[in-house]
RNA sequence: GUGGGUGUAGCCAAGUGGUUAAGGCGCCGGAUUGUGGUUCCGGUAUUCGCGGGUUCGAUUCCCGUCAUCCACCCCA
């Protein structure tokens, strides 16, 4: 026998009834994404490997080491989307979404993404991704407004134990005022810092604000803090969205380590976190503010706010809730004649909307009823050579135990169901 | 990419350098012919992730490899 191909290291089938909670998780954001008027895009899985370069930033871990870069037989370099936003404001423009209808534009998107990265639970090569992002406005209510949106489907899902946490970076205005005193103050501990933290001084110096090591995290404790030099307008702007957060009662923890490993992110950042069940990996749900990318990207000066949530690590949280399957009516016939008629009466109810399941083995009727059983079927509709003869089908509650015989018609049975 | 743990059926698992690899759940079939998740009986791993080595002999020891998990890293 041939050996059997596997799955790729990093990738893996969702299967039923994990599927079901996907689609519990899908349909919910849909709904809310509908109450907040979010509009669906739908942008392709791979794009030119520029947009991400110029998008997420060069020195980026994601865009250095984690992409899924090839050239394609035309001699095209080509990437396969790390993450959605660059995708969606490339579309933006190309449609040009922000010329025909009112701002903001107010987009969501699903959909699969890939980074090549060791892969660890609630970490995957590919994985998914659901977001939001809000186009054309520097209005901090949007901030808000994106960060309830995702707190109210959160809660709708039943999830527990998060924490919103909320940064400022500052926009370019003050952040290379900031980024300036930063590397001052690091000069004076050079000789303290990990490895890492020393590279990333010259690289991204924002990021050796959240290294983990706890000798660089005593030393960051004393660096001056982002909060302190934030320019009049970024002081504003984040005093507006906590005021917003607050009227609507959703809790948050300023957090001025946070900082994104995406360089397009200005002024609001956010993650929400989840305090149990993920261990390392657990950022649910993470986003910010966006107000330069649009520009960077070749289109004109537009402010723009947007998150994303992984489904698999959010499925991790909702994964102690089982969704039964069920049907409503397991059919059972015994003899040719009674089999046709059960198809035959197994399609009308279908297309009333019945889920109708039929049997398809030949068993005696106890093992009939266990199967019905475990197919937590509700009823159980029996047709033997003498039902057959009459052209009529025995109905049975599974739970009232009550049974009546009817005609082997929808409308009957539906009927007969509903005793 | 770095360090560490694990790998026996769909799932949970016992086990040993040597005749046919426990058990449980699940699944399939049956217990004198059409009514319930119980009970009883039977079946369900040509082989212990894969490859190589040591050995008379390896699921068991060694090496490699793959997968997975944890931490780092990174991030959703």
């Amino acid at each position: 026998m041939a050996s059997p191909i596997t799955a790729q290291r990093g990738t893996r089938d969702v299967l039923p009834p994990e599927t079901a909670l996907w689609q519990l998780i899908e349909d919910r954001a849909r709904h809310f994404f509908d109450s907040y008027h979010f509009q669906e895009i739908r942008t392709p899985i791979f794009e030119a490997t520029e947009l991400f370069t110029r998008g997420v930033g060069e020195a980026t871990d994601i865009v250095s080491k984690e992409m899924y870069t090839f050239t394609d037989r035309g001699d095209r370099q080509i990437t396969l989307r790390p993450e959605g936003t660059a995708g969606v404001v490339r579309a933006f423009l190309q449609g040009k979404l922000g010329n025909n209808q009112p701002l903001p534009v107010k987009l969501w998107y699903g959909g699969a993404m890939f980074r090549y990265e060791r892969p660890q639970a609630g970490r995957q090569r590919q994985f998914h991704q659901i977001g939001v992002e809000a186009l054309g406005t520097a209005d901090p209510k949007l901030d808000a407004e994106v960060i309830t949106l995702a707190i109210d489907l959160f809660d709708a899902l039943g999830v527990k134990g998060l924490e919103v946490q909320l940064n400022s970076l500052g926009c370019a205005e003050c952040r290379p005022r900031y980024r300036e005193t930063l590397v001052a103050y690091f000069e004076t501990r050079k000789a303290d810092y990990c490895e890492t933290c020393l590279t990333r001084m010259d690289s991204n110096p924002l990021r050796v604000l959240d290294c983990k090591v706890p000798a660089c995290q005593e030393i960051n404790a004393q660096a001056p803090s982002l909060q302190d030099v934030l320019c009049e307008a970024c002081r504003e702007h984040q005093g507006a969205v906590m005021g917003y957060l607050d009227s609507v009662g959703i809790r948050y923890a300023l957090n001025p380590r946070l900082v994104r490993g995406l360089d397009y992110y200005t002024r609001t950042v956010f993650e929400i976190v989840a305090t149990e069940k993920l261990g390392s990996q657990n950022t649910v749900c993470a986003g910010g503010r966006y107000d330069g990318l649009v520009e960077e990207l070749g289109g004109p000066a537009t402010p723009a706010v947007g998150w994303a949530f992984g489904v698999e690590r959010l499925a991790i949280l909702l994964s102690d809730q089982v969704i039964e399957p069920g049907v409503d009516l397991y059919l059972v016939a015994m003899g040719e004649a009674a089999e046709k008629a059960a198809f035959k009466l197994a399609h009308g109810l279908r297309q009333s909307g019945k889920k109708v399941e039929l049997s398809y083995a030949k068993r005696k009727l106890d093992k009939q009823f266990a199967q019905a059983e475990k197919l937590k079927a509700t009823h159980i509709g029996i047709i033997g050579e003498d039902e057959a003869a009459k052209g009529q089908v025995r109905i049975k509650n599974l739970a009232s135990r009550e049974e009546s015989v009817t005609a082997a018609s929808a409308e009957g049975v539906a009927t007969a169901m509903e005793r």
